[in-house]
RNA sequence: CCUCGAUUCACGACGG
């Protein structure tokens, strides 16, 4: 049994879920680690809807479930936005041993977080009697995504009173506050410390952050400051800069960007055709829309 | 430390 959950763990870990079911199916006797493998790498890699299944069916063969089982269906739950199955997990882990695994109560916020209840993810936060860097980060994230913004900056600040060192994690999200807050004080106070630091400086999500928080601030020129000492640079990176240049350009600069962009997909398109219909440029935003639809980008 | 678990980045539309 033992073997056979190396190999599944193999399996899932890199995305061949069929292969895990095959194993998973023909073994002997699946035991709690198999059947969380299961839940956990179909949660991973997207296929919530599955791994709630394998959750339920886990369930009604009697098998115990435990931290692990819960904290991954808690995340497919997230992933499906699935606010009454998740608030039934919730109720069966307060009845478990399970409340006050730190794991379970970021897994919660999360839940809570990403179905827009942000009530709920605070009472889990402050109910909790263990957290790490995963519970704040979980709160920060829930007030960046759901607002009030400013909250995630207070958060923060309590968080390193609390003396918590903040991570690449924490940056990303407290930067993205800082964007729809236009709050750029704060946000270039987190640039110099990314630039100060050799864990945070190649980062390419917090830099990514970094330049869409400057370029959504109408800071073009900043923006570009930090998008061209990148190490490395994607269709993300990329995106924000053509929304930054349509902004607090030209869309004459955006499309520039654009033609230069080494990928493109849905969102880079939109975020051009964008700047062209809020420039009142009706047929050039029309006449990208049919490009767009020649050259086949679908939504992935 | 190695069989299983939680958190981060770009555009638009729709629904509420």
């Amino acid at each position: 049994t033992f073997t056979w959950n190396s190999m599944i763990s193999a399996f899932t870990k890199s995305g061949f879920l069929d292969v895990a079911v095959g194993l998973f199916n023909s073994m002997p006797e699946p035991d709690q680690c198999s059947w969380n493998s299961m839940v956990s790498g179909f949660a991973q890699h997207d296929h919530f809807f599955e791994a709630l299944e394998f959750f339920v069916k886990m369930h009604r063969e009697d098998f115990i479930l435990n931290e692990y089982t819960f904290a991954s269906a808690l995340s497919a739950c997230a992933g499906l936005i699935d606010l009454k199955i998740g608030t039934q997990i919730h109720s069966s882990v307060s009845k478990s041993p399970f409340l006050s695994d730190v794991y379970m109560g970021s897994a919660l916020i999360d839940m809570y977080s990403k179905c827009g209840s942000v009530f709920s993810a605070q009472k889990v936060f402050d109910g909790m009697t263990k957290r790490n860097l995963v519970s704040w980060n979980s709160l920060i994230t829930c007030y960046e995504q759901n607002g009030p913004a400013n909250e995630a900056l207070r958060i923060f600040l309590r968080m390193m009173e609390c003396g918590f060192e903040p991570d690449e994690v924490t940056l990303a999200s407290v930067v993205s506050a800082c964007a729809s807050l236009s709050a750029i004080a704060e946000g270039s106070q987190i640039y110099v410390r990314v630039i100060k630091s050799d864990k945070f400086r190649d980062d390419l999500v917090l830099g990514n952050a970094l330049v869409d928080m400057y370029a959504k601030c109408g800071r073009i020129k900043e923006a570009r400051w930090v998008f061209d000492r990148m190490p490395i640079r994607n269709v993300v990176s990329e995106t924000s800069m053509v929304s930054g240049y349509a902004k607090a350009a030209s869309v004459k600069a955006a499309r520039l960007m654009f033609t230069k962009m080494t990928d493109r997909n849905v969102v880079s398109w939109n975020a051009l055709i964008a700047g062209y219909a809020q420039n009142g440029e009706n047929e050039e935003a029309l006449g990208l829309f049919r490009q767009l639809k020649r050259e086949s980008v679908w939504p992935t």
